[in-house]
DNA sequence: CGATGTAACTTAACAGTGTTAAGAATGGGG
DNA sequence: CCCCATTCTTAACACTGTTAAGTTACATCG
């Protein structure tokens, strides 16, 4: 069997050899269909020997979501640095995220869809946050830029971002888990989301 | 001769004390607890003889669902007939939604935030739809009476109510699924969303 | 060189899950 | 009275995440 074949290659790289195989399984097939088994038949070791270099499943999800949730992350960075006034930029910067969940459905959804202990623990908001967390920061920041340029009404800053963050997020989960729903052209529902909400707190 | 009508009472009995255990179960733990072993013990009979009267857990969940379900097109039915302006009554019925969300946070979730494979079935959105769908539809009659009164500028109406759905889907599932977030007061935010949305498309 | 300790890895098992196939019991109809 | 259908149960399969204990290979030390 492939375990003796196996002895003689890589023993160093094991834990990213995991975090690959964990991934590449993830991405393809998402959360139900992940499993510890299944990640050791790929990478040919019994399914304890994860143990050794992961806690638990939810640790080895979220290093894998982790790993994802940074280029969310760069996105938004690199919306914001392409410059425009703090409107454009929020625009921006709510249209990556939406690119982002759609590219990454999966991450997306053990996240901020049914993010219930697989990815989040419990007072993962209360510290630094995850990255995805820091990722609603920036949009945050981003919304305050707006409100100080004028272009934006005055209120709550934390309203407001939250506001702005439930209409995003809802349309990028609608279209995720829905699949068979039959909606509108995509482009245009995320257009009209996001230009509704824009217009709806613009002063 | 009542002999076996009196059977196929107490048969439709027992198939009417699954779904309240089932109901119980679900209600208060949601559905990762749910398991058909704890109904079976529930109801004091071996874990199989609920396949005698649901085909598998899926059944099972969707009429505990269908049933919740039904109260939610009630809710919506009731704020058309409390009466005022169309936009008055798409405003109560975006309450309703968003209030049937948070006090039914498990169904809503296996309906509306991870639906997949749980209660909807590929292709359920084809044909009459599941009651959820339903209550939907209301809103998008409600959406285009609004239109046709002016009150919300002239478009695309299923653009239109797939806009207000993710808004208000939006809020609500992070409200269900983020317990642990630092939301701004509920209320507030409920607020915040469905008047930006509302203004957000208005003429 | 040989013993020893340890790190890496595996096997076996536990307690669950949904679900199916086959066997047992109960009781009415011929 | 016996048969048979309906109803229910037992046993099992194929999974799941996870832990405890056992094995093996190897480096270091006396």
């Amino acid at each position: 069997m492939g375990i003796t074949e196996r002895r003689e290659r890589e023993k160093e790289n094991l834990r990213q050899e995991i975090l690959d195989a964990a991934r590449e399984i993830f991405v393809a097939e998402g959360y139900e269909a992940l499993s510890m088994r299944k990640v050791a038949e790929k990478i040919e070791y019994s399914p304890t020997t994860i143990y050794l270099y992961f806690k638990d499943k939810t640790e080895l999800l979220r290093e894998v979501c982790e790993e994802a949730f940074t280029r969310l992350g760069d996105a938004v960075r690199d919306a914001k640095e392409t410059g425009g006034s703090p409107l454009e930029v929020l625009r921006k910067g709510l249209y990556a995220y939406i690119d982002f969940g759609l590219s990454h459905p999966h991450h997306y959804e053990v996240a901020f869809v049914s993010p219930t202990d697989k990815v989040m623990k419990p007072n993962d908001y209360q510290y630094e946050g995850s990255a995805g967390q820091r990722a609603f920061e920036m949009l945050s920041v981003s919304v305050a830029d707006c409100i100080a340029a004028g272009s934006i009404r005055s209120g709550d800053v934390a309203t407001t971002a939250q506001t702005i963050w439930a209409s995003i997020h809802g349309v990028t989960s609608l279209l995720i888990m829905h699949e068979d729903f039959p909606f509108v052209e995509q482009k245009a529902l995320i257009e009209s989301v996001v230009e509704t909400t824009v217009k709806g707190l613009s002063t």
